[in-house]
Order: structure tokens, then C-alpha cells, then sequence
DNA sequence: ATGTTTGCCTAAGAGAATTAGGCAAGTGTT
DNA sequence: AACACTTGCCTAATTCTCTTAGGCAAACAT
């Protein structure tokens, strides 16, 4: 019985690679154990169970994402940033689409705690305080950027935007400048 | 053997009200079959299967939500549309968060195009009628406003914006607002 | 070499999806 | 009312995934 050398490290890793090729919905411990000609049973020493496996599979994602959004936003500031940032998370989702569903797992709070869910938030934040936004209205940027990225990316994952003129980059670029400068101008009052 | 009277219409019904209660991912013929007191199997005379379940059940929440939105844009018009528009997606969320999810489930292209997704580009399309855009870019403002909407709306079901101050009301009506005042401006150059 | 840990196994049982084939409750004809 | 006919729901069987329990041998420490 040759020992495979398992890890929940690699099973997390491998569990990725499968979401991305198959969606992250398919992602099942039996396909995993396929995937290192193993017994399903011999998983159950590394993770939980199925669940456990989603669940780290997108604590993974959201690390992976936060280290990239990280690394766009240094030495960047203002409409760089934020451009970089977006940037970050759309090609994500283009590279790696399992990963980016599974990022979007509803998380219990324990997990949800100890996730890099703060570290994005905190990111947001700080790609904001290159505006000069009062308090309240930072947060429900914050919220409105989140929305922004999410909606968009998950849209045209889905196909949405394929099949019609003007390209999606183009939109793309469009929404990235109006964002800029809605938040660069004063309100209305 | 008594005759409960199943048809495909009552099932689809009945699993969109099964979404709501236990969410789209945990909707399962064998729970479908055990609502009706009623051996699996016969579900298979009404239905292809699991997945054309799931498929009727999300063109049964598109239609539902297309009607919603049509009659919340009977008689508005711009700022008014836009507002009464959006809050008909929100609360449609809110109030049935099953069939929210299973109305962004990705169609095959046949299903797609018998599905009401033209009708929701095409009121979204009218709203924006309202506001004085060249072509390009009321096609940009189409894809920004089905992102946020939906971008938005997902955050919340997901439970983002819960937990903290200010309430969700609030960043919502801040946010179209914005996107009201966006529309409005000329383009800076 | 020897004992301990532990990685992967076999075995077994439950739930879900799907297909094939059967009987009786309805429906329509005369 | 009796006829066949259609069809709604059934039983039965197969496959697949998840999960737990218990066993053997490979790796490791001494």
C-alpha cells in the first residue's frame, strides 16, 4: 500500500485546481480522492468532510485574492489604485473561476472570522482614504465598490456580457472612471 | 393509490417555495417527492430530472421577478424608475431568497433565450431612457446597473452588511442616488 | 530491532438520482 | 354500463456520493 502522501495542504490545492476546472459546485471529496487514485474513506483522515473541504477550499481563495489585491495596490494611490484593485479581482474570477465561487461560500462566523474577508475589507478602505470622503459615506462606498466588483465579475462570468457590442473591457474601463469620479465629487449637497 | 394530482407547473411552484425555505442548493427531487408524500420516482413523469427541476424553477423566478418589476414601472419614470426598479430586485431577495438564487443560475443558451432575461434587459433599457445617454453608453449603464443591483443584493443575502453601522437602508438609497446623479451628469470630457 | 504513530485500506450503511416496468384510477367511446 | 385506453403513481434495481468504524502495514523514534 504505497503511501500517496496526502496533506489537507494538498487536498485544499488539488480541491482549487478541481473547482476551476469543473465549478466549484462539482467539487466533491470522490472526485478528489479520483484525482489521487486513493479510497474516498482515506480523505476523511486530512479533512471532515465535504463541507470542511468547501470551506477551506474558499478561506484558500480568499487568502490567494487578498496576497494579489495586496501586491496591486502597493506603491498605488487614488484612481491607480482603485483601478488596480478592481483589476485584481476581475482577473481572478477570469483565471480561476471555481476559486472566485468559492470565495463567495457563505461562511459560518467562526470561519468567516478567521478568513481574509477584513483584510479585503480593510484594502477597500484604504484605496478610499485617497478620496476625501466624510465617514458614513466611506462605508457605503466601501459597500458600493464591493457590489460593484462582485456584480460585475460575477455577470460576466456568467456569460453575460459576451455576446454583445461594446466589448466588456470597454464597460469595464467606462464604470472604473465614472466610479472615480463620483467619489472624487463633492455631493450634491 | 390515491392520486395527488401532480403536474409540472405545481412542482416547479412548490420547489420555488422549497428554495426559499432551504435555499436553491439543497432543492432535491427527493425532498420535492417527500413534500408531496409521494415516492420519488413519479416526479419523473412531470420532470426530466434533477436538473430540469432547477432548470424551471429559475425561468419560473425570472418571469415572477420580471412582472414585479414591470408593474413597479408602470407610470415612473427616471429618478422614480430607477428607485421603484432596484427596490423591486432587493425585495424580491429579501422576501425569497431561494428563488433569487435560482433566477442567477447559469441557463444553457436555449433555456436563456426562452427565459425572461430579455425583458429585464429591456426595462432596464427604458429606465435609462430617461436619462440623456449616446448609445455605448447607455449599453455601459445597462451592465453598471445590473451589476450593482445584483452585486449589491447578493452581499446583503450573504450577510455583509449586517453587522455594522450604518444600516443597509441607508447605503441603498445612498447608492442610487449616486447612480441617479451619474447617469444625469454629462461625462466630464 | 521494537514499539508507536498514522496513512491508506476494506466494509458497510444511508441518501439522492435515474431507469424500467406494472397496476389501477381516470377518461372517452359506444 | 361496459369497453378499451391513457396515464399517474407505484415497486424494484442500479449507480453514485458521503460518512463512520475498524484493520494492517509503512514510516518514524528510540
Amino acid at each position: 500500500m504505497a503511501r500517496v502522501g496526502l496533506t489537507t495542504e494538498r487536498l485544499v490545492r488539488a480541491g482549487a485546481e478541481l473547482a476551476d476546472e469543473v465549478g466549484f459546485d462539482q467539487v466533491t471529496v470522490s472526485a478528489l480522492a479520483r484525482r489521487f487514485d486513493v479510497k474516498v474513506a482515506s480523505l476523511y483522515s486530512h479533512l471532515k468532510g465535504s463541507q470542511d473541504l468547501r470551506t477551506r477550499i474558499a478561506l484558500f481563495a480568499l487568502e490567494e485574492l487578498a496576497d494579489r489585491a495586496a501586491d496591486a495596490l502597493a506603491g498605488r494611490a487614488g484612481r491607480d489604485a482603485l483601478i488596480a484593485f478592481a483589476g485584481v479581482y476581475r482577473d481572478y474570477a477570469r483565471e480561476h473561476p471555481g476559486r472566485y465561487a468559492a470565495a463567495r461560500l457563505r461562511l459560518d462566523p467562526e470561519a468567516a472570522a478567521a478568513s481574509a474577508g477584513g483584510r479585503h475589507a480593510r484594502m477597500t478602505r484604504a484605496i478610499l482614504r485617497g478620496y476625501d470622503l466624510t465617514e458614513p459615506d466611506q462605508t457605503h462606498a466601501v459597500r458600493l465598490l464591493g457590489s460593484v466588483f462582485h456584480g460585475y465579475v460575477s455577470l460576466e462570468l456568467a456569460g453575460g456580457f459576451s455576446h454583445s457590442a461594446p466589448d466588456s473591457q470597454e464597460t469595464w474601463t467606462w464604470i472604473l472612471d465614472r466610479l472615480d469620479t463620483m467619489l472624487r465629487d463633492r455631493p450634491p449637497a
